[in-house]
Order: structure tokens, then C-alpha cells, then sequence
DNA sequence: GCCCGATCGATTTTATACAATTTCAACACC
DNA sequence: GGTGTTGAAATTGTATAAAATCGATCGGGC
């Protein structure tokens, strides 16, 4: 996945490695650091940590440098309060117009779940769930929503994969879940799978808020 | 209202232009010319371009330039769509921790707004506003939530802005609802508060869209 | 011994200069 | 006459280097 200009692919390769979780809540991103480290001079740099601190994913303190934007259960209930309001009504736009492609595509990104859930690849997973909800409300022609939600989802990615490797169950429901609601559109029943969604992102809630109240974050 | 770096001065004096509409939506911006006017280099002019871009009232485009973010009924649609089920959310949560302090600096913006209704100062209905509806919500705790409302406001005075001019009416109404919002709040009636807020949103939106209906945006 | 203030170091921020890319238009060719 | 190509001009994107700012440490005073 290559980019036209080198500050979006040092902000794709940052937030991956936000996401995965390689630069931990909290740490220092120094300008100079990630500049020699990715070969290119600091101005593509800042505005990367520009685009980044715009979804949420860094804070930039003026003069005081750029931290990653730390993770707090108040911050993950949050965003899932959010994504249990705005997703539904999304979805229920979508689910009449979705295409044949469209659950075509839905189909192939089950079944590369279903294989990084064998492999264990949890790194694969948060993006393959955010692309197919994403998918899902493609068609909702509410552009504003749907990158609200994308940053949401990405956000909810950091959470739940501090939760991946210690609750597999927790996935194997996830695509459950996703796999019926995929149906439910299929044949076209948008209000049953509309409250569906909400519940799959209730359970997520759930589960999330029970890890990190057991866990909780530094 | 001094900012520390000169980079977010600029992005606060764009944005009020844009929002002023002495950058009209779709025009071109060009980095040379911004920085040459603001006594700059193209830096700053870049990260403000970065951070109104976040914000969805600038458009980049690699290689090609920015340009302001243009105006369009849907978006003007999805936007009110988007506040009427996001504010009521936030009122609910808000108001039973409003404080005494709060509601003095409710009354003095509506004063404000009495005096800029009755001076004809268009210009600052939109901040008042703005300002008004945060601070309903300041109490709600959820920061994410106030962010993106703080969004979606500004991307309405952008329409607003548009009809003040034609529908005077309008903006008796809305101080009248703006009061009675306050006074229900006041006296501790949140429902009830609710309910009038998503009625406002509504009437905002309704007349809004006849207006642009009339007189479609290019 | 503790608190306050100034200097030092590090980092960000900004300015200047250069390179890459796109767009527009003119021109040759089909 | 229409179309593809090629050139130049303009604008953006990037690199290098100087200036401003903030935090911390060290020294002096109470």
C-alpha cells in the first residue's frame, strides 16, 4: 500500500505501529528519532503527528514535543457509547443497498478472519474487523459518519488488542456475530441486524470494560 | 485570542474567514499567497492547512493544492442528522452537573446574542452559538463526543451563516428556544430539555434545507 | 536546610532553499 | 480536424539550517 507523498506513509506506518501497539500509550515521539529512523527530514514527520493527533490517536503539546495518546477505560467506554449509537443507523442505511459485490467482499473478509483467528495472527484482525464494518455501511451515503466511525473503530482496535491474546473467546463470538449479521443483511432483515450490531458492540463493550477493570491501563 | 505558536494563529484566522465566507467554499488556497499575507513562511500556512483539513472545512488534495471544503445540502443534512442525535445525548448527561457558574455564562451568551440579534452583527451569531451549546454540554464528560459536536457546529455556521442574512425570523426563534433550553435546564427539567433541544435541531434543520432548497449551493 | 531564580541543554518551531510533481498549452503526428 | 506527446511554468512537497521556547539542573540567598 503505497502512498503518493511520503508524510501519509510515515502517518500509515506511525499509526500501524500505534495500533500495534510498538510505541506504547504515553512514550515521547520524537521528531528527530522517527525522521532518521524512516529516512527523511522532520517535516514530513510533524505533519504526519498532525494527521494522527486529528484521530485521536496523538496529543501534540505545543513546544513539549508529541505523545501517544494514552488509553483510559473512560476513553474506550466512550468511543463504544459512540460507535453503539452511530453504527446501527448507519447499517440500516446501508443493508437495502448493499450489492452482490459488496457481500461478496463481506464473504472474503470472514473468511481471512476465520484464518488469522487459526493462525493467531492477531495483528491482522483489527484491521479486517474495521474494514468489514466499514463495508457494511459503505452504501449508508454518510461520509462524515463513516470516517467518524473509521477513527472510532481504529480506536476501539487499540483497546481490544490489548485484550486479544489472553480472550480468544472473545473473537470466536466476535465472528459469530459478524458472520450472522452479514446474513441478516444478506436476506435483507436491516432491523434485525441493526439490533444485532448493537448487541455485538455491547458484548464488545462488555468484555472490554470487565478486562480493563481487572487490567487497568497504566 | 493569542495562540502560543504561530501555526495555529494562522489556522484560527483561515478558519474564521472560511467561516466568514471570505474564503469562499471550493476556492483555491494557496500556501505562497497565505504566507506572504500572514508575514509567514509556508510552514505554519501548511500545518494550519493540516489541522482545518482534520476538521472538515479544508480539502487537500497531493500535489494539487487546498481548497475550502465545498457546501452541499447532504452535508448540511448529515450534519444536522448527526447533532440532532448526538446533542440531545450530551444535554441528558450534562445538565443535572451543570453549576451556578454555568448558567451565569449561559445568561451573559444569550445576552450576547440578544445584543447581536438587535445590531444586526451577524458575524457573531455563529460563535455565540457555538459557544452556547458546549457550554451545555461541558458537564457531560465525554470529551470525544464534545469534539466532534465542536465540528459539526462550525461546519453549520458555515450554512447558517448563508440564510441569517434572508431569515431574520429564524434567529428569534432560535434565541427564544435558546432561552427556554436554558430555563428547563435551570430548573433541573433534563428530559424535557432534551426533547426542546432536538425540536430546535429540527427546526434548524428544516429551515435550513428549504433554504437551500430555494437556492442551491454551486 | 529549603526555596527561588538564572543559565544550560534539548526539542520543537520556523525560515530559507531546493527538488519532485502536476497542469496547461503548444505542437507535431495520425 | 482530432489526438497524443512534450515542453515549460507554477505550485506543492521535502531537506537543511537557524531561531524561539520549554524543562531541568545548578547556584545563590533567606
Amino acid at each position: 500500500m503505497k502512498n503518493r507523498t511520503i508524510a501519509s506513509s510515515i502517518g500509515f506506518e506511525i499509526r500501524r505501529r500505534i495500533l500495534d501497539g510498538r510505541y506504547p500509550a504515553g512514550s515521547q515521539l520524537r521528531q528527530d528519532g522517527l525522521a532518521s529512523e524512516f529516512g527523511a527530514s522532520r517535516i514530513p514527520v510533524r505533519e504526519a503527528l498532525f494527521q494522527l493527533e486529528a484521530e485521536g490517536l496523538v496529543r501534540i503539546h505545543p513546544h513539549r514535543g508529541a505523545t501517544v495518546a494514552p488509553l483510559s477505560p473512560a476513553d474506550a467506554a466512550e468511543a463504544l457509547e459512540l460507535r453503539g449509537v452511530l453504527e446501527p443507523r448507519l447499517l440500516a442505511l446501508s443493508t437495502p443497498r448493499l450489492t452482490g459485490d459488496d457481500f461478496d467482499r463481506a464473504d472474503a473478509l470472514l473468511e481471512d478472519y476465520a484464518a488469522a483467528l487459526r493462525d493467531g495472527a492477531t495483528a491482522r484482525w483489527g484491521t479486517l474487523n474495521t474494514e468489514l464494518h466499514l463495508l457494511l455501511y459503505s452504501r449508508a451515503d454518510r461520509p462524515r459518519t463513516l470516517g467518524i466511525v473509521g477513527a472510532l473503530l481504529a480506536e476501539c482496535d487499540r483497546y481490544t488488542r490489548l485484550q486479544l491474546s489472553t480472550d480468544a473467546a472473545e473473537l470466536e463470538r466476535a465472528d459469530r456475530e459478524h458472520r450472522e449479521i452479514v446474513r441478516l443483511c444478506r436476506n435483507g432483515h436491516a432491523s434485525a441486524a441493526c439490533a444485532l450490531l448493537a448487541d455485538h458492540i455491547d458484548h464488545v463493550a462488555a468484555s472490554l470494560m470487565a478486562f480493563l477493570g481487572t487490567a487497568p491501563t497504566p
